[in-house]
DNA sequence: ACCTGAACACCGTTCAAGT
DNA sequence: ACCTGAACACCGTTCAAGT
């Protein structure tokens, strides 16, 4: 006799997701998940193949999420104030998801990692602004050395690699200042 | 009646620091460990308090070795082909590492963090090079700079974020010019 | 058609008992 | 003084049995 779902895939990865927030990636373990959600462990495996699998659903929905950000982000009028818009976007999404951004980019297994597709749509304002501000052939670089520098900032401030004194918010806007100046 | 030490803390880093390198840190089991040096897992808590303290130890080890690298790639004659050469280097470790790289600013438990000191001693070349190019108040805006970029675009790298196509090669020439155009 | 308890193969870690 | 087996509390995952 069928019986109805007491959950659904949405509400997996929207309370997995909360899980890793809160308490990081070890936090998130499915008897967790299958007692928030209101079912048993095993169950769980009628709506995910693994642990890894939700993990991965749980990492592509943070990148959707920061790529609509990014998008808002983007006026138009002004490829520079755009970019700087963008990198300060950027910063304040991984600070306000600081574990769940943590892993859009961090060394995990193969089974766990995003889509790269996903990966690219996120990032894909900067890309466009970019290519308002160089030429066509350099435009994959420079999207490259933008993206590479605000993801190395964030990342080394989520960790707290930037100990040696000195405001933080001064080296992000000196960093941003200096980008936008090289390719403008 | 005493008996010797079957193994040591410098073998179990070691050792432990090999298992990442080849399965990543879900390779990296206390068990393993222990059968690989010889003895049984409970005898490894003679020796390390715990499998996040022996993973601490093992990123700083790694650390201290990036430290070493870098402080070689500098000639000091000329600061800005030195920037060059250690943002090279800092790659190339990364690319020879990726496992145990991956984890020097990775976000993982507070407990297996490696010591802030030590990461920035292993920074220190890329502060000292940049404060022989900017204006002292800014030497550590731009060291910051810099070292975001190099952990940006080898953290990406590792994990495959960069597949739109294009030369690796050529991003990372085109990123490191410009930043030394940009503090030049 | 989904949920469950029981079971399996793993973990990290503790601890009393050996030598 | 170090090593060991046994045990404990957890994991992720499978599967036969329930409804």
């Amino acid at each position: 006799m069928p019986t109805p779902s007491h959950t659904s895939i949405e509400e997996i990865v929207e309370t997995g997701r909360r899980l890793i927030e809160s308490g990081g990636i070890d936090g998130l373990t499915m008897q967790k998940v299958a007692s928030a959600v209101g079912v048993r462990a095993p169950s769980l495996y009628k709506h995910v193949q693994s642990r890894g699998a939700l993990i991965r659903l749980i990492i592509e929905d943070v990148a959707t999420d920061l790529g609509r950000s990014l998008e808002e982000a983007v006026l138009g009028d002004d490829p520079g104030g755009d970019l700087v818009r963008l990198a300060t976007v950027f910063r304040d999404f991984a600070r306000s998801h600081p574990e769940s951004y943590g892993l859009m980019f961090a060394p995990i297994p193969e089974e766990w990692r995003p889509a790269t597709t996903l990966l690219m749509e996120a990032t894909g304002p900067m890309l466009r602004t970019v290519e308002a501000m160089v030429d066509p052939e350099n435009a994959l670089e420079a999207a490259r050395l933008v993206t590479a520098w605000a993801h190395g900032f964030v990342s080394m401030e989520l960790v707290g690699a930037f100990r040696l004194g000195g405001d933080l918010e001064d080296a992000f806007q000196f960093g941003i200042e200096r980008l936008v100046e090289a390719l403008g």
